[in-house]
DNA sequence: AACCAGGTCTCGA
DNA sequence: TCGAGACCTGGT
């Protein structure tokens, strides 16, 4: 797929999805219930699929002018040098259902600890479409049946994660409305929902609402600011302050810098 | 084998 | 409105 520059090695390890698998050079993954194969070729990836190539080129956010959105966060010092470091790593836009389903069991966690728990909820709910794999739950099959989610090593999360699926099932959650609202407005209308608060609220809006000025404010992503930018406090505060900092496409920005943390703890790569 | 984790909620002041 | 504590438990 001409999908330049995509970088899957960057882009699906980064941290802002969960359930995709590198084996040898090829990545593997589920996209709106269907199995779906990547591999690198040069600057663009080979795709191996029975979704329409429509679908993958939304769910890695092709419509995004990419060259415009890296000049434009490029205007910031640190992310420019970061940018140059990761060239080729995007942000998805993945299905609103399934990505604030998985932020709120990512909820005071750690993300080893999370996949297993996604896994766990996928094997038991979700429908197998390949020996082993499994797509990720309709919220209804969840609804239906909480109790046997007590089974997922959930912890406390248990019962938020069952009832946002029980309301989201009845329709509780106009998604494309908040696709639709500005990014304020969703903010707001997430952080009404159980097990919601200000960092999963902005997860939610950047990596599957469209609203690309979001910008996470986990603990490590807090620590980079204080150090860096001298700015601390309360989450509105230092979300703003990034939001303006950072310009309308923060959510980029916070992904490479997010990304970068992860890579130095691991080692260089 | 302790320790810690992509936060959120609930309290008092 | 704000800051401090509690919080399930899997993975390392």
């Amino acid at each position: 797929m001409d999908l330049r520059p995509i970088d899957l090695d960057h882009t699906l390890s980064c941290g802002q999805a969960f359930r995709w698998r590198r084996t040898g050079q090829t990545w593997m993954g589920v996209v709106e219930g269907m199995s779906v194969r990547l591999e690198q070729r040069g600057r663009r990836m080979e795709v191996e699929t029975e979704l329409p190539d429509s679908r993958i080129e939304s769910y890695f956010r092709a419509d995004d002018d990419y060259e415009s959105i890296i000049k434009e966060i490029s205007k910031e010092p640190y992310v420019a040098s970061l940018v140059r470091r990761f060239p080729g790593l995007r942000l998805l836009r993945q299905d609103p259902w399934e990505c604030s389903a998985s932020y709120i069991l990512a909820t005071f966690s750690n993300i080893p600890r999370i996949k297993g728990m996604i896994e766990r909820v996928c094997a038991l709910y979700g429908e197998e479409i390949e020996p082993g794999l499994h797509a990720f739950p309709e919220p209804r099959s969840i609804s239906e049946n909480g109790a046997r989610a007590e089974t997922c090593g959930l912890g406390f999360r248990c019962q938020r994660f069952i009832e946002f699926a029980t309301r989201v099932d009845r329709g509780g959650v106009d998604f494309e409305g908040l696709k639709g609202s500005s990014y304020e407005e969703a903010h707001r209308s997430l952080v009404e929902l159980e097990g919601i608060g200000d960092k999963v609220a902005d997860c939610i809006a950047v990596f599957s609402l469209d609203h690309l000025e979001a910008f996470p404010i986990d603990v490590r992503i807090g620590r980079t600011l204080k150090e860096r930018y001298g700015v601390s406090g309360r989450y509105g505060k230092v979300s703003a302050f990034a939001r303006s900092h950072f310009g309308p496409y923060a959510g980029y920005s916070q992904e490479f810098i997010y990304y970068a943390m992860d890579r130095k703890n691991i080692g260089p790569g």
